[in-house]
DNA sequence: TCTGGGGTCCTGTTCCGT
DNA sequence: TCTGACGGAACAGGACCC
């Protein structure tokens, strides 16, 4: 029963990256780097440039700026890569219903569902045109792995990349994996990739030979089991181009870490209302409240509450992640706070049933918050005490943190002051469409340049000119440069 | 210079009802 | 009425993915 290579994994090359570098044309060609500029950021996508330097996608800022410190560093505008991505996603659902979306720059398709493949030289014709469209579509390139199952699909996507396009022909999976590193199986992150190797399999080959049930023993049944079949390159999950969310949620980490409970408190409460702002727009109500907390050492801990039925009442949901964050012993400091919503209800309703309870989880509130706080400190190995004085200026230092400072407290009524964030798509009434480049000092960079233009240039204006205006981000590919000789 | 944000799935433990 | 077995829900944590 060896399936045709008919599943093909579309995977975007560097995808944040070179969607800015087709915006931006002076930086075609060279280091871009995309992800969280704070000083607690980390890449989200490097170009290929910048991956010479050794930069890659979750490194802390800090090390990619040490080891490529000339690269363009862009904060990442996930609405411009959404509307790429629509683009593309587009491209794929004309060659089948069945799409499988992982992310804004990766799916899977299943080609013989759509009727436009059923052998190699079908797939590998369809994927041809499928790079080609998506390059005339938008510029940019996408790698495209075909096989006959998702797991391979990827692999050979994986294996194509950049610009490229490879076939897993049926048959020949087994040898073509046996030498490849565990750590290119899907599932095999650092932890298991290092407890393998401990027992000294580090090939896919070896996998197979070490058999099932050692695996089942050494990372568990689920695991063990899937790890087993994928190094036989056996994989019959099934293309599915619809799946419900189970859980919305939102964190922040902060600049600084945050000591001052009531700081802490009032952050839990706008996340819950962020929270809950997603939610609503998802659709969605949900039963179980769920806060974390990753602390000054990294340490991450969950606290959940569900209630009787789901809400989307932000007031239930603030009040619930108020009553875990009672729970939760904070000295020392706290980096992210998060909240979250599972126990998904595809609709929405009034409940008011789970509003009155929110109140008395189950008897009275008092005896539910000590139970929490009881396992928690059973649980929780660290204690938190004994990290020496908790500092009484921290606090009031750390409430005018970054973090803050970037919602101005106070006074927002006259004339504030004009952010200009590096990256951002801004027109100039003289010179047309560009982008900030930088500001600082009063202000700020701007170059030139537009999506099909020759590399523009730059120049300088006050922050405050009245000529100079934010804009929304320009078509990849359109209607050619507008608006300059 | 440390380590984002949004998710999914799995596992072990505890608790509770039958 | 007491006790035990069992199973499902709830809860916490961890690994992984992009």
């Amino acid at each position: 029963m060896r399936a045709a290579p008919t599943i093909l994994h579309l995977d975007m090359d560097a995808f944040y990256a070179s969607v800015e570098q087709a915006s931006k044309p002076s930086l075609r060609g060279k280091a871009v780097i995309v992800g969280g500029l704070g000083p607690r950021g980390v890449v989200a996508t490097a170009s290929y440039e910048a991956r010479r330097f050794g930069v890659h996608s979750a490194m802390p800022m800090g090390q990619a700026r040490r080891l490529c410190p000339n690269g363009a560093y862009l904060i990442p505008r996930f609405s411009l890569y959404r509307q790429v991505s629509d683009v593309v996603m587009a491209l794929l659902r004309e060659l089948s219903p069945l799409v499988e979306p992982l992310s804004l720059d990766e799916a899977f398709v299943d080609l013989e569902a759509g009727g436009v493949a059923f052998d190699s030289r079908g797939a590998r014709e369809t994927g041809e045109r499928l790079r080609a469209d998506i390059r005339a579509a938008t510029g940019l390139s996408g790698s495209v792995g075909l096989a006959g199952s998702k797991m391979l699909a990827k692999v050979a996507s994986e294996e194509a990349k950049p610009a490229g396009l490879l076939l897993i022909e049926p048959g020949t999976e087994r040898e073509l994996l046996a030498p490849m590193s565990v750590r290119t199986l899907p599932g095999v992150g650092p932890a298991t990739g290092e407890h393998l190797r401990r027992a000294g399999i580090t090939t896919v080959g070896e996998l197979a030979e070490a058999g099932e049930d050692e695996l089942v023993r050494m990372v568990g049944r689920s695991a063990g089991a899937g790890l087993y079949r994928m190094a036989l390159g056996l994989d019959d999950r099934p293309v599915v181009a619809e799946r419900d969310a189970k859980s919305v949620s939102v964190e922040d980490t902060f600049d600084v870490d945050l000591h001052d409970r009531v700081r802490i408190r009032g952050e839990v409460q706008r996340l819950a209302d962020r929270c809950v702002r997603r939610l609503r727009d998802s659709g969605h109500s949900g039963r179980t409240i769920v806060l974390k907390v990753r602390r000054y050492d990294f340490s991450t801990l969950t606290r959940s509450e569900t209630l009787r039925g789901p809400t989307d009442d932000p007031a239930v949901v603030r009040e619930a992640a108020a009553r875990l964050l009672e729970g939760v012993d904070t000295t020392g400091g706290v980096r992210l706070l998060g909240v979250g919503v599972s126990g998904l209800a595809d609709y929405t309703q009034e409940d008011l049933f789970a509003q009155s309870l929110a109140a008395e989880p189950d008897g009275a509130d008092r005896t539910g918050g000590a139970d929490v706080a009881d396992r928690t400190s059973r649980t929780d190995g660290t204690d938190g005490a004994g990290e020496g004085a908790v500092a009484a200026g921290a606090a009031e230092a750390e409430a005018e943190g970054p973090h803050g400072a970037a919602e101005p407290p106070g006074e927002p009524e006259q004339a504030p002051e004009r952010r200009w964030t590096a990256g951002s798509d801004v027109r100039h009434a003289v010179y047309g469409p560009g982008w900030v480049q930088g500001s600082g000092v009063g202000r700020v960079t701007v170059r030139f340049e537009q999506p099909g233009s020759e590399p523009g240039r730059v120049r300088t204006f006050r922050v405050d000119d009245p000529e100079l205006e934010p804009s929304d981000p320009l078509p990849l590919v359109g209607d050619g440069p507008e608006g300059k000789p």
